[in-house]
DNA sequence: TATTGTTATACTCTATAACTATA
DNA sequence: TATAGTTATAGAGTATAACAATA
């Protein structure tokens, strides 16, 4: 009962899960999957002119105008000139939008641990081995197929 | 650097890139992942009720109703009369939708095989047992969660 | 009355193209 | 001329509510 199929199959079922208890999550703080995306590379990154997030994000600079117009409707960021370049905005968290970021970081967080903690350290290491070697293997046959 | 967010962050790349990979491939062929679900659904049940679609992949019924609408104008199911029943559509694949799905299909596998064959037996079988483990874990805490 | 599916309406994410302001 | 961002427009997926036809 057990193979590639199963190995593949029980992954993708498990990241269905993880995401969707996610969007439950953000769901309640009043965010969404894209806009947590947009207010994690702020966490990261700090203040970011659109482009960098268009660029970031791999998403259309339209769709940054449009995430984070709700973003700012809600109270997560807000947009400030640039210094120097009045075309840029800066987009910047807000208290509120910087303490949501930590607090789903943190929740994440546990959630790895609920998930993992406690198991044989060595059969985690070989999870992770496996898991390394297997996106190995999907960059080169998709670096191969994208050419 | 291994540890349970390396084990979870890693599980959620693989899925997302996996995704990402199967949403061109379904372009290709005309399909989006949801249409891509209800043809599967279909291929796994035969001919069913919109009703069951909706119950099975648990999104509206006024979901159901735009995903087959699409499929129909792309060919690859069609609506035929509940021989007993007059309220029933049954929603049937095509030659083209059974053709579709049943490559689809053997692509996963072949995907499954490039991505886990010739590693140690053992490795894959640690592998998917902590999935299996973290997969039971997770679901008794949102069983908890939701109450 | 209950069920099946559709129509009406609305929101979110996404994209391309045209345009404005600035560099 | 090139870049940053917005407006205009469109398509996909999703939802709830009201409704028609049928059971």
């Amino acid at each position: 009962m057990t193979g590639p199929d199963t190995a593949l199959d029980r992954t993708l079922e498990l990241a269905v899960l993880v995401n969707e208890d996610m969007d439950r999550a953000l769901a309640t703080d009043g965010l969404t999957r894209s806009r947590a995306h947009v207010l994690f590379e702020l966490h990261h990154r700090g203040p970011v002119p659109q482009r960098t997030l268009s660029t970031a994000l791999q998403v259309s600079a339209r769709n940054i105008t449009g995430l984070v117009d709700a973003l700012v409707a809600t109270g997560f960021v807000t947009r400030e000139p640039h210094p120097t370049d009045r075309r840029v905005v800066l987009v910047t968290p807000t208290e509120h939008g910087a303490r949501t970021a930590a607090t789903l970081a943190a929740g994440r967080h546990q959630l790895a641990s609920a998930l993992f903690d406690g198991m044989p350290a060595n059969r985690v290491a070989t999870y992770t081995e496996v898991l390394d070697e297997v996106l190995a293997r999907f960059r080169e046959l998709t670096a191969a197929t994208a050419r």
